[in-house]
DNA sequence: TTGACATATTCCCATATGGGAATATAATAG
DNA sequence: CTATTATATTCCCATATGGGAATATGTCAA
């Protein structure tokens, strides 16, 4: 029944490119909203809402300070992503491997 | 406007889970699509549609023989996702590091 | 109180979705 | 040719989406 909400789970919500904008803009930094809007040039509601998605599946933490809002990464909630899709890793650098091998080989023919 | 479709980038195709699981089913080795379909216990044209978009993508790649069709995961395809993930790995991986200052810290103060 | 500043929310809409069920295509065997 | 096996496609529908524009909420300062 329809996709998966953006605010079920991290995939979903880093599958949107200005999502991961917006964590890359915030980095290990801590930023209020309008140093975001500052940083990346967009409409000041447009990164409101996407942070809001990003509160919501708990990619970013929220501290209010006077008027300013100051948003941070929770990086904990990258971690299921790169987890998921590090074995992986091994397919396409055990190619290498295997050229090392073959490399080992023929300079044993020698 | 709407959503980015699933079949535009790995990071939307791998945003649902039944991908996910079928990646995971075909792992290093080359299944069919019945392979898969008795893996996962669900229904073949369940497994069809999701190759489908996986195939799309290309993150998976199809080979035919017979009336079969063979599927393997192409891993390059999920190097985005893996490399914009990783420089997060420090983030939540440095909390050690600094429990590791303090420690060392406190070994001096004795 | 009244502004002014910082941020969030609402309303709008075209669009692609994933699942179920049924059906179509393709290829082999007899 | 026909039946059977293997796989793909179509039709259905409820649903959440992201963007734009406008507006609401909240907080400080004078």
């Amino acid at each position: 029944m329809a996709r998966t909400p953006t605010t079920h789970d991290p995939f979903n919500a880093v599958a949107e490119p200005k999502r991961r904008k917006v964590l890359e803009a915030l980095g290990r930094q801590e930023l209020s909203v309008n140093d975001i809007v500052q940083k990346l040039g967009w409409k000041q509601p447009m990164v409101s809402k996407h942070l809001s998605v990003l509160k919501q599946v708990g990619l970013v933490s929220e501290r209010r300070v006077g008027r300013q809002r100051l948003y941070r990464v929770n990086a904990e909630r990258l971690r299921p992503i790169y987890e998921w899709v590090a074995p992986f890793e091994r397919y396409w650098s055990e190619r290498f491997d295997r050229l090392d091998e073959i490399l080992e080989e023929i300079r044993k023919e020698k």
